[in-house]
This record gives C-alpha cells, sequence and structure tokens, in this order.
DNA sequence: AGTGCGATTGACT
DNA sequence: GTCAATCGCACTA
C-alpha cells in the first residue's frame, strides 16, 4: 500500500479496488451490461495479469440455453451463489469458460465473459498463448481464460474481494453497448443478450452479428 | 456403468 | 468456409 493525495492506494493492483457486491445488479441482464468496461484481476505468482471486460452473454431465469435450466448440479451450484461469483466449466472438453453469478442467491442465472482488452500483464499472458496477436490474446471466452490461466479449480471465488481472481471497477469510460443474439448456442437462439462494445477490436463474432 | 454432448478453438481447404 | 480434438458431467438404466 502507498499514500497519495492523502488516499490509501493499493499500488499492488494500480489502485483499483473490487465491485462492491451492493452495486451489483441482480438482474441477469442489467448485470450483463453493467459488467461491460469493468476489469477482470488476475493475481499470479508471476504478477499481475488484467482486462476489460468487452463483451458479455445473459444466461437469465428461465433460459433454455442456461446451464441452470434443469435445476442445480454438481457443476453448476455456483450459479446459485449470490450475485458476484465466479462459475468455471469446460467446454468441449477443451476451453474453461467464465461466468458470474447472478440474482438473489438460490436462483440459477449468470453471465458469461466472452471478451477482454488486455491491460496489465501482457507477457504474462504470453506466457501460456505465445507469439499471439494482441487482439486475438482474450478475444474469445476460451481464450482469455486461457491466457489468464482461469480453470475449474477458481470456480465458486467470491470475485468482489482481492485474491487469485476479482473484479475491479472502470478503467476507463466505456463506448457504446451494443447487443445481440448469443453465439454458439441453439436453445433460445434469438434473444438478443450478448452486450460488447460496439468500436472495440477486442470483441469476438463476425462482422455481420457486430455490425 | 455406459452413453452422448457441448455457452470453443485452432488447423486446414 | 469446414472439421476434429477432448473430457467432465448429466442422464439413463
Amino acid at each position: 500500500m502507498g499514500r497519495a493525495n492523502g488516499l490509501r492506494i493499493n499500488c499492488r493492483t494500480n489502485g483499483r479496488l473490487p465491485l462492491a457486491r451492493s452495486e451489483l445488479p441482480i438482474d441477469t441482464v442489467a448485470l450483463a451490461r453493467y459488467l461491460i468496461g469493468k476489469v477482470v484481476v488476475r493475481e499470479l505468482p508471476e504478477g499481475i495479469a488484467s482486462g476489460r471486460i468487452v463483451e458479455t452473454e445473459a444466461y437469465v431465469v428461465g433460459d433454455a440455453a442456461g446451464h441452470a435450466y434443469r435445476g442445480m448440479t454438481r457443476r453448476n451450484r455456483s450459479l446459485f451463489l449470490e450475485p458476484g461469483h465466479a462459475y468455471v466449466y469446460l467446454a468441449y472438453g477443451i476451453s474453461h469458460l467464465l461466468n458470474v453469478s447472478s440474482e438473489m442467491p438460490g436462483i440459477g442465472a449468470g453471465v458469461l465473459i466472452r471478451a477482454l482488452e488486455p491491460l496489465e500483464g501482457i507477457p504474462i499472458m504470453r506466457l501460456h498463448r505465445r507469439a499471439e496477436r494482441l487482439r486475438d490474446l482474450m478475444r474469445g471466452p476460451g481464450r482469455l481464460t486461457s491466457a489468464l490461466r482461469i480453470d475449474r479449480r477458481l470456480d465458486g471465488t467470491d470475485l468482489c474481494r482481492e485474491g487469485q481472481l476479482w473484479l475491479g471497477s472502470d478503467d476507463h469510460k466505456s463506448g457504446e453497448v451494443a447487443q445481440s443474439i448469443r453465439i454458439g448456442i441453439s436453445r433460445d437462439a434469438n434473444r438478443l443478450l450478448r452486450f460488447y462494445l460496439r468500436d472495440s477490436p477486442f470483441v469476438s463474432g463476425s462482422r455481420s452479428l457486430n455490425r
């Protein structure tokens, strides 16, 4: 900790503070929109790595595409925690996907983090993602967890507290938030539950989808 | 105990 | 544009 302008500053995390749970929207769609521009912070032995959220998807209550649709199971129980907890699962046996739980405790719903704009610790991300173009480093839900080394061990993490993985406040002002249908699902496929920064080069999805 | 299937990615035509 | 990799887990019996 250091001191500047009479305020206590957390040097370790560039003065960024965790989101307060009380400020998180409980509603899943509101949370998906709210999280655009916020920062995912990963604390690793090598140092801090972080990225600004530029794309999310809402998996709402009663959503046939949501993992909580058929009730609580061993895998999806983190979705039923109070807002601001991590739900991490393995997709296609290949990619870990990071979600933020939403809704009141006992209600299963959440927000998928689909893309991040790299901020701090880019060399740390490249340790596992080779000499990839900056633009592609965390463009996609499986890529960002790979870059930040997020896996099932972080399932259930409280993201509103500093630790191995947490959510920090906005890095700077965000641009226009647009919405579209969600990517890669078949059920409830026509709902506009994907949110993204329209002008960000760090979002996934095709040109036509992002227009 | 066996089966089928992804909220994806990277390699390749 | 197409397609296979790969595995934890939910579901059925």
